[in-house]
DNA sequence: TTGAAAGCGCTAACAA
DNA sequence: TTGTTAGCGCTTTCAA
């Protein structure tokens, strides 16, 4: 490797002056010199070592990230929209996964702190407040989470309970009153949000709530499959289901029509997430858009003013989610003529919410 | 942050013996002061900086990624097989996304090289050899790429000539003789490999060669439906698409089914990739297995021995392709009794090709 | 068995 | 305008 003194040997220079050139030092350098530093750094095609460069200035443009799994495609738009607002600012980003495993965040956490990360994001859940954050030590100062956090971290994030609470009065204003909800595990927070939210709802609506409509499964295609395969055989069957992902919404409809039942006629089915297979599934799928990436840039925009040292205007940076009406829900959509209309017809949530008087108020 | 030094200090010995009994040095270390050491480090909760470690050993036990875009789940989950095959050797990933742009992978070189990565694994395509054999200088020895390469570094790849070869194999089986292909831009040597083995089996198996039967798409769901959409229209339509990926599948099904045809008595549609939402789609969709995780895998662990200093074993390792038949090619697939026969039937494509003369050795 | 000191490649304070 | 030098936190050689 080419190092900096090997460049200043060679244009006659010293070391320091090398460095000024590099760096458009505010120090004078005299024009023709510089210009031999330069021609010099191309024809050796010098490039200053980062490692060295952030040992001294305790800063390493390195950032991490902790999340689930990045062959999650949830966690991989996430992650994409916090690459490229570290990008833009010059950032590297470290990403680990975490599988959910506590010990393993708070490994991850040691590892970055070894490779003096400037900060760090966390995302998807599974936080052991306490122990992560005394994990952290300073890191903790640079640090943000994408969802909720029982701690004291900054956070971007969305309004779970609200996106619920819109699918379950989507639903409502169809008519339907039985609605069941297929959720993921409940400790993860994002899961805890949206149940607290489809209950409230009910209440709001005056629904009844059956507990054997609320079960839990795997974020996963068959995970959806399973649980609705069980639900459509109980002896009261609902006649909407909300999904807590899209994965989970294409695994009901393929155990509804496997049931030899008609959606939405005979079953509603609301997703998560709005991917766009949604609007190419037959039917195509209703869902609650979540905003990945934008989540991801804006941590990324604030944890780059945490590291600046600037205090963060809001503790919460809120995102707002939108229901998408498609066919699995509304009877006869799709039909020519309302294609058009509807498929463009992205409600605004927050909008909708106006007009109703919900139980708890939304932040 | 605590450095090396407060640790000797608090524990009243050299940096040295701190650093013999946190590396576990051979040089011998008296049990009590050892002891002594290991107490205050966790006192004091020390972490040696790894910046500074690798300054001087010259390894920053990081690696590069760079591929197009991870959120693409394709590249996502082979950098999840990068990641964990790194994990376990305790090397960190960079990820650089290239958006397919040339003059940004270089720029990830240099930023590779910048930060010292020890190593770096290309995926996706969109080489331009000399360049960036160049751009790399010293680190192109530690370099390995997923796919095809036109340069000199070691690879991981399938055969997509013979992936394309199986696909067409089985439509020829099932009658058809009429088959399209729609492929992403074959500026990716992935793709051109593909169209080569696909008109190798055409060739082979005497179908005719429709020029107007291969396009090019975006390898996206729009980009696949958009394509057969026009497909359809022609005079002469293909009894059979080939599409280059399973987005692109999901959307010739849409294009299919508007076009009031029956999959896969009128159209036939095999995909690329066999995502998990192939077999819940309606119809299911026969699709080409590709082993993501396993390339990533792979390709970490050639790296590694490079890095160690150790020539590859081969030049190119291979992976196997199978074909995974469903619904979208198979008449009655599906029908009560053959199901779960047939979901198990993931027929191993290299055994079929024994009992047939291919036009050109597959290596 | 322990420690002093050199030095990895760089920046910045200070000197000339 | 240019250069000398200290030092970031660590490992390792050499000396004790």
């Amino acid at each position: 490797m080419v190092t900096i003194l090997e460049v200043a040997r060679k244009a006659k220079v010293s070391i320091t002056t090398v460095s000024r050139v590099l760096n458009n030092s505010s120090h004078k350098v005299n024009k023709r010199t510089r210009e031999q530093v330069l021609k010099t750094v191309k024809e050796l095609d010098y490039r200053p070592n980062a490692l060295a460069k952030s040992l001294l200035k305790k800063c390493s443009m390195t950032i991490g990230v902790i999340i689930p799994d990045i062959s999650n495609p949830y966690y991989a738009e996430i992650v994409r929209g916090i690459q490229d607002a570290a990008d833009r600012a010059g950032y590297s980003v470290l990403i680990q996964n975490s599988d959910l495993k506590a010990e393993r965040i708070i490994q991850s956490v040691y590892e970055l702190r070894e490779k003096h990360a400037d900060g760090v994001i966390f995302a998807g859940g599974v936080f052991h407040e306490n122990n992560l954050i005394s994990a952290m030590k300073n890191l903790s100062s640079r640090a943000v989470v994408i969802g909720r956090f029982e701690g004291d971290l900054p956070a971007v994030r969305i309004d779970n309970e609200y996106a619920a609470f819109i699918a379950v009065q989507h639903l409502v204003e169809l008519g339907h009153s039985k609605i069941a909800f297929v959720n993921g595990a409940t400790d993860s927070s994002t899961m805890a949000d949206r149940l607290q939210g489809f209950m409230n709802a009910l209440v709001h609506f005056n629904c009844p709530l059956r507990k054997e409509f609320v079960v839990m499964g795997a974020l996963t295609l068959s995970g959806g499959y399973a649980q609705v395969k069980s639900l459509l055989k109980k002896k009261q069957r609902p006649s909407a289901i909300i999904m807590a992902n899209d994965q989970m919404a294409f695994g009901a409809v393929k155990a509804i029509k496997e049931a030899k039942l008609l959606i939405p006629e005979d079953v509603a089915v609301v997703g998560f997430d709005n991917v766009p297979l949604c609007s190419y599934f037959e039917p195509s799928i209703t869902s609650i858009e979540i905003p990945r990436y934008n989540l991801g840039q804006a941590a990324m925009e604030l944890l780059i003013e945490l590291i600046a040292g600037n205090a963060p205007k809001e503790k919460i940076r809120w995102f707002r989610v939108d229901i998408i009406k498609r066919q699995s829900t509304v009877p006869g959509f799709g039909i020519r003529e309302k294609i058009s209309l509807l498929e463009n017809d992205i409600v605004s949530g927050r909008e909708i919410l106006k007009t109703v008087t919900i139980p708890k108020p939304v932040h």
